[in-house]
Formats: structure tokens, C-alpha cells, sequence
DNA sequence: GCCGTTTTCGGCCCGACTGTTTTCAGTCG
């Protein structure tokens, strides 16, 4: 088992002990268990097979208990105390606990008075009005959960960074107009820039927080209203996106921000942490716990140097090891937009992309960039129009051209001659290497077969590393958020040849695409891989999204010193050398 | 179930909102 696996396991019992009405710190312990697993860098497979249980033993929350499960889990693939849980309660009340207002206690009342074990016969019994004459149930919590029910079926639960980000700006405006408004940030994890967010969370400091909330209430877009209150109402769009926003005093805005950034986990770390040394720490501030004096509170700096750590960015609010290393000193040097000289992963007309070299080049000017590399596909994508050998040199006779047009008019920018060469299913590249060797740039990049076995697909992209003719592989894993799965790959052994042979992956800032994804990036730092942040922009437009990439970059702890498009022309040109 | 600059036992983050209750448990973030 993997540790995504493992940690599902973790999560289940956590819930299913809930529900069972256990211990409440033990749901915690399995429930931290669970997180402290899926944020793992290494795969606990690797940790036990190199050193056995001692491999195990350094991993803070896991204790005797969860340690022994996760070496049931590996060896034998699952885990006794799991399966003996879902003998008492059925998967399907472990379902309905996922309807909103529905939690453990009421699952368990419903299981054992009703007999009820799946979201199905829940609706059935919510419709014959059976529910209401529980005891701590009504009419207005069975309503909710029929409602709840059919929130559930419709929305996915996942939405693209982007996505997310439009909704927040267009509630921002309007909250915006309200007088007396001071702040309204993005917070959440759309503040930590994760690459699919739950729901948004908006923070507005103010004067007059029931003007505000009266306002945002009123929004045409709000098909529900979850709750509302004077500083804290959530509601659901009609797109099935639920919002929540906090409104509150100027003076907690740092300690609010803090809190409503997360994560969760994160939270609760630096809270307990503030515990220990005698401070209490709320969405209001910093307090002695003691006296009830507040110490800190209007700007995160200030809570963080309060429980005695420099600010940490919000991108790496995930426990992760931030906080360790916040207080070690270590924490990686934020990769700042303008580090970004140029975009090395660009389409033209001549393939799939919608505008000129020219309007390309021109776009990527203004963002004060020094180069961009013109990558437009190869033949074996078809679909794509990709460019088979006539098409490529000519176009490359035509950057030429336009480079000394550039010179002339004394412009330092500079266009490379680039491809996106389709690595072919059996490892293959899709341009000869006579025109390879004479690019500037060649981008690798698997199009078809994502079906492929693992080894195979490793074996494939490994072989086409190996050529010594490919300076970036690009979107090394070929997900579509919320479309395609990435296909199976060995990504540490694919790191680990590219490393050998010079070539840089790329991190894909395509808010649909964002691959590699933070916790590959991670594993990429730490083998020392060099990595290309590109946006493969099909449009002028797409090239913004480059900021998609460096939020990205710097959810994987990657600094500036790892981005090869960081480098200027002539430091660029050096790593680009093929051989 | 986990953990230790108060502790190997006794703690474990903190607060808002709701519906069902007659003072609060459950849910959520």
C-alpha cells in the first residue's frame, strides 16, 4: 500500500471511532496520523524497506499503535482493526457523515434508530418525514439534509486554483463598495495557492462587520444560505461553490489571516505550540494566557514572532516540516515573480496555439521577459497540426530572421528555437536528431498511450533522457485536473536520470496541468533536479499564468537557485548544451 | 493514541453558528 492508501485507512478509522463514540483524542491521534501520512515525502514502503521499523520511528504522530498498523498495512496489504470497524458500521454511514450537517453523532443516531447505512435510504427516510422525530432532529435538520444530499451529488467537492480565484476576486469587488471596509484578502487555501481548493474563504476587516455581511448576503450568485451571523456566514453559489466569509476588527487582522490561511494542521501546531509557552492563539489575537493580555495580533508577523518563529509563507502552511525548519532558520528563500526571466514552453500558429511568433514574442516583452522558446509540436501529434521536418527548419530559419530583426532594433530579447518533440511510445523522440541538435531548446513530452505499465511508461521516458538531445521533459506526469489521472510513472527514477544527464523537468504552470505537482517538486529539490517553470501558453493570455507555476514552485520548498528560467540568456544557453 | 523546557500521567486549539433544547450539544472551519 501507498501512502495515500495508508492514510485513507487512518482517516476511515478516525471516523468510524467517531461515530462509534470512542475517545475523542484518540480520533485525533489517528486522524493526525492520517495527515502527518499524506504529507510524507518519502513513501513509507521506502522508509521500511530500507530500515525495517526503525525507519519508522522518527515520524512525530506516529506512535506503537499506528506504527504496528502501517506495517500491517505494507506487508500484508490491509489493516485487521480497519476491516473489524466496518464489520460494526456499515461504509455507507461512513458516506453520510460527507452530507453538510451531518456529523458522527447524528450518523450513529440515525444508524442505530433507523437502521440507516447509506446516503440513499438517508434521502429515502428524510422524504417520508421518519427523521424528524428523532430525538435532536426536527423538521428544519431533516430539510437540511435532503438539501445537503443533493449539494453532494452535484458539486465534485474540488476547484481549480483559477477557478476559485475568479469567484474571489468578483466577491471582493463587491464586498469592496460596503463603507468603512479596510481589508478583504483571499485566505484559505487559495492564500496557500493548493492546486484544487474546497471552498473560499474570504477575510474582510471593517468597521461595521453587519454592513458587510448584510452586503455579501445579497449577492445574485447565492443559490443557499448555509449560515449567517454578525461576524461569520457561509452560503453556496448556484455553481455548487460554497463561500465563506469572516468579517472582523482591524485590530485581529494578522491573527485572523493567520488562522483562516491554515492549514488545519498547521493551526493547530503553532496553537499548541503557543500553549506550551503560556500564549493563547485565536482568530483575535495573541494572548498571556494568564493575564488574558493581548501580545500580538495585527499582522502575521507579529503572531508568528509571538510563539517565537520568523513569518512562514502560506504556501507552505501544510505541515511539512515548516515549522522545524522556521525555527532552524532553514526555510527555503521565497521565488519572487521577477525572478522569472523568461517562458520556455510557448505555442505559435504554426501548431495548436492561437497567435503569431511575433504576438507571442511581443507578450512575453511586456511581462519584461529576456527570451522566450517557441515549442510548437511535433508530427506524431495530428491533432495538434505538429510540425514534421520542412515545417520545423523553416520556422527556425524564421526565428533566426526574427532575432536579427530584434538585434537591429536593439532589443535584447531573443526567441529560442524550440520544439515540443513527442516522445513515441517506445521511448523514441519525434524529430530527427540532426534538427534537435540544432534547436536551441528541446522540450520532451509523452502525448499518447497514457495507459502504458508503470515500468514501461518509466522505461519510455528514461530512454528518451537518455538520448542526450532533450533539455526539459514537460508535463512530466500528463494529468488533467479533474479530467485525467496522470499515468503511472516512477517519478524518483525518472529525477534521478535526468539528474545524470542534465535535463530539467518541468513544473507545467498551466492551472489545469500544475505538473509536476508541490510534493513531486519537493522530491525534485531534494535529488537536486533543475527545474523549468514554463506555462505552455497557447494564447498571449496564457503566458500570465506563469504565477500559477511560481506559487507552485514555492509549495515545493523550490528556491530561485533550482529554476533554470531564472538564469539570464547566457547562463540559460550554457545549461541548454546538448551532449 | 501521542507526547514531554510543567508532566512517563494527564493533558490534548479555539471559537462561531444552528437547531433543538430550555442551557447546550453537534457541526464546522
Amino acid at each position: 500500500m501507498e501512502n495515500p492508501e495508508i492514510a485513507r485507512v487512518f482517516h476511515e478509522i478516525a471516523d468510524l471511532l467517531e461515530i462509534k463514540g470512542g475517545d475523542l483524542f484518540r480520533v485525533r491521534s489517528y486522524r493526525n496520523a492520517a495527515l502527518i501520512i499524506d504529507g510524507l515525502e518519502d513513501p513509507l514502503r521506502s522508509l521500511y524497506g530500507k530500515n525495517g521499523v526503525e525507519g519508522l520511528k522518527h515520524i512525530p504522530g506516529i506512535g506503537e499503535s499506528t506504527r504496528s498498523k502501517v506495517v500491517e498495512m505494507l506487508t500484508t496489504g490491509s489493516c485487521a482493526f480497519h476491516d473489524e470497524l466496518l464489520r460494526e458500521i456499515p461504509a455507507g454511514v461512513l458516506e453520510m457523515i460527507r452530507v453538510a450537517s451531518l456529523g458522527p453523532k447524528k450518523a450513529a443516531m440515525l444508524h442505530k434508530e433507523l437502521g440507516i447505512s447509506s446516503i440513499d435510504e438517508l434521502e429515502k427516510a428524510a422524504r417520508e418525514e421518519r427523521i424528524r422525530d428523532l430525538p435532536g432532529f426536527g423538521e428544519v435538520t431533516e430539510r437540511k439534509i435532503l438539501k445537503g444530499i443533493e449539494a453532494l451529488r452535484l458539486i465534485s467537492g474540488k476547484w481549480k486554483i483559477s477557478t476559485s480565484l475568479r469567484y474571489g476576486e468578483v466577491f471582493s469587488d463587491y464586498i469592496k463598495t460596503v463603507p468603512g471596509v479596510y481589508e478583504i484578502v483571499l485566505s484559505g487555501s487559495l492564500r496557500r495557492w493548493k492546486e484544487e481548493v474546497g471552498d473560499l474563504d474570504i477575510l474582510a476587516t471593517c468597521r461595521d462587520p453587519k454592513a458587510v455581511m448584510e452586503r455579501f448576503l445579497s449577492h445574485p450568485e447565492i443559490r443557499d444560505v448555509l449560515a449567517k451571523g454578525e461576524t461569520k456566514s457561509t452560503v453556496v453559489l448556484k455553481s455548487g461553490l460554497q463561500v465563506d466569509l469572516r468579517a472582523l476588527d482591524r485590530q485581529s487582522f494578522g491573527a485572523a489571516l493567520q488562522y483562516f490561511t491554515g492549514s488545519k494542521a498547521h493551526n493547530v501546531a503553532i496553537r499548541d505550540r503557543a500553549k506550551r509557552m503560556g500564549l493563547k492563539v485565536s482568530e483575535y489575537g495573541v494572548f498571556d494566557s494568564a493575564t488574558g493580555k493581548r501580545v500580538a495580533g495585527s499582522n502575521e508577523e507579529e503572531v508568528y514572532k509571538a510563539v517565537g518563529l520568523p513569518w512562514i509563507p502560506p504556501e507552505l502552511r501544510e505541515m511539512r516540516g515548516e515549522i522545524e525548519a522556521a525555527e532552524a532558520g532553514r526555510l527555503p528563500v521565497q521565488l519572487k515573480t521577477e525572478d522569472i526571466k523568461g517562458d520556455l514552453h510557448v505555442h505559435t500558429n504554426e501548431s495548436d496555439g492561437g497567435f503569431t511568433l511575433e504576438a507571442m514574442a511581443e507578450g512575453a516583452i511586456k511581462m519584461g521577459y529576456e527570451y522566450i522558446a517557441v515549442t510548437d509540436h511535433s508530427k506524431a501529434v495530428v491533432i495538434a497540426h505538429g510540425l514534421d521536418e520542412a515545417r520545423i527548419l523553416a520556422q527556425m530559419a524564421y526565428v533566426d530572421d526574427f532575432n536579427r530583426r530584434l538585434q537591429k532594433k536593439g532589443e535584447r530579447f531573443r526567441v529560442l528555437k524550440g520544439s515540443e518533440v513527442d516522445i513515441r511510445a517506445d521511448g523514441t523522440l519525434d524529430h530527427s536528431e540532426k534538427v534537435l541538435c540544432a534547436l536551441d531548446c528541446v522540450v520532451a513530452a509523452v502525448h499518447s498511450g497514457f495507459g502504458m505499465k508503470k515500468e514501461e511508461m518509466t522505461a519510455r521516458i528514461i530512454k528518451a533522457i537518455q538520448t542526450g538531445l532533450v533539455n526539459i521533459v514537460a508535463h512530466p506526469t500528463g494529468r488533467l485536473l479533474g479530467e485525467r489521472p496522470p499515468y503511472e510513472v516512477d517519478m524518483a527514477a525518472v529525477m534521478d536520470e535526468a539528474k545524470k544527464h542534465n535535463v530539467a523537468l518541468e513544473l507545467n504552470s498551466c492551472p489545469e496541468r500544475l505538473d509536476l505537482n508541490d510534493m513531486h517538486l519537493r522530491l525534485a529539490k531534494d535529488k537536486g533536479v533543475k527545474i523549468a517553470i514554463s506555462t505552455d501558453a497557447h494564447s498571449i493570455n496564457h503566458l500570465q499564468n506563469i504565477v500559477y507555476g511560481i506559487h507552485t514552485a514555492r509549495r515545493g520548498w523550490i528556491e530561485k537557485k533550482d529554476v533554470i528560467n531564472t538564469m539570464p540568456l547566457k547562463g540559460l544557453m550554457r545549461f541548454l548544451k546538448k551532449g
